[in-house]
DNA sequence: GTCTATATGAAGATAGAC
DNA sequence: GTCTATCTTCATATAGAC
């Protein structure tokens, strides 16, 4: 169907989302113009503003659902008896669901610096929520004697840098597949902590 | 002493590279205008232009230093008879040139996407020079039957990843000494390889 | 080498017609 | 809800005086 003037207010928003999505992760949120955005949506610049009163607040949006869906999800995938066993579930489950969407944590971890100082406080709190449910598998694991590990927020930090590295270099349809990467990834995790 | 109009080749240029740095690093290389460098540095913008061709030109050249300064170091820094205590060095060399220049390694990590496509190959040369060196160390350990990593690839930049993260929590007078940092690391990545 | 002034283009955002 | 047109500001980069 060819695009014509009329409402589509149900499609524009999600396409729109979608759109700037590809482009903050590929150009950066500063480098991208409303224009670009629209030109990919395929309408003017003055419609984006139906769905958002400024670029800002696009990022933020992009930004918060991206946190939300990632502690929704870390809440009902985490699990295990013990330590171990939920290190390796947080694990595998952090390189899944990164892998998966790779702009938006691309995103979620570049664009910090691109926030306004209270949608910056408001990610920051969330992402700070994911960190510590990794924080409290470690503590746990220590108080057990399972894990070894000097300092369990250095750790927590070290780890979901590590985690997060596999967005460098995985591509779909790669020599690995998503099973073997979650795999060597927790080797090298539960080497790193001593379990 | 005011500053008044009159040469000082010597020192603008190092000046407008600090200030551009810093610049670029806390807002991104998009998001900083070179109006705004000029006033940093308290000149106005059209004298920059005595300095760099442009701003791209400027982006790359504060990269291109920060590489070639970390190929230097590592080369000189990471020595020892074991491939354990070579990893031990360079994860200490790593750690602590990192520290010291949170600006440097933000943006070169960060901005490449910024790039254009000739400088873009470059400086990514430069960076697959620096994993081969560690990658190198990874696979000396393997044969030796050091280290147990099921991929040496993806152990390199899963542990650079690791590393680099420091940068993201690290400040200079903390509750932890910089050599205390290094050994928290060092024990991480030990055990992340199983040396 | 730095200044002032400016050429040229593009940015974010808004107004009002349809 | 989308369009066209526009306001206003700011961007990179250059020219020529000092």
């Amino acid at each position: 169907m060819a695009r014509t003037a009329g409402s589509h207010s149900d499609i524009t928003g999600p396409r729109i989302r979608a759109a700037a999505l590809q482009l903050f992760a590929q150009r950066g949120f500063a480098a991208v113009s409303m224009r670009q955005i629209a030109g990919e949506v395929g309408v003017q610049a003055g419609a984006l503003y139906n769905y958002t009163p400024d670029k800002q607040s696009l990022l933020f949006d992009l930004m918060q659902r991206h946190m939300e869906g990632l502690l929704a999800e870390v809440a009902s995938r985490v699990m295990g008896d013990t330590p171990t066993d939920r290190l390796q579930s947080f694990v595998r489950f952090h390189i899944g669901y990164h892998i998966d969407r790779p702009d938006e944590v691309f995103i979620a971890y570049m664009e910090l610096r691109s926030l306004s100082p209270e949608n910056f406080a408001r990610i920051e709190t969330q992402r700070r929520r994911y960190e510590d449910v990794l924080e409290a598998i470690l503590q746990d694991g220590v108080v057990q004697g399972a894990f070894s590990v000097p300092d369990t927020k250095i750790a927590t930090l070290g780890l979901i840098a590590m985690l997060n590295g596999v967005n460098t270099w995985y591509r779909a349809g790669g020599r690995l597949s998503q099973t073997e990467v979650e795999g060597i990834y927790w080797d090298m995790a539960r080497q790193a902590v001593g379990a």
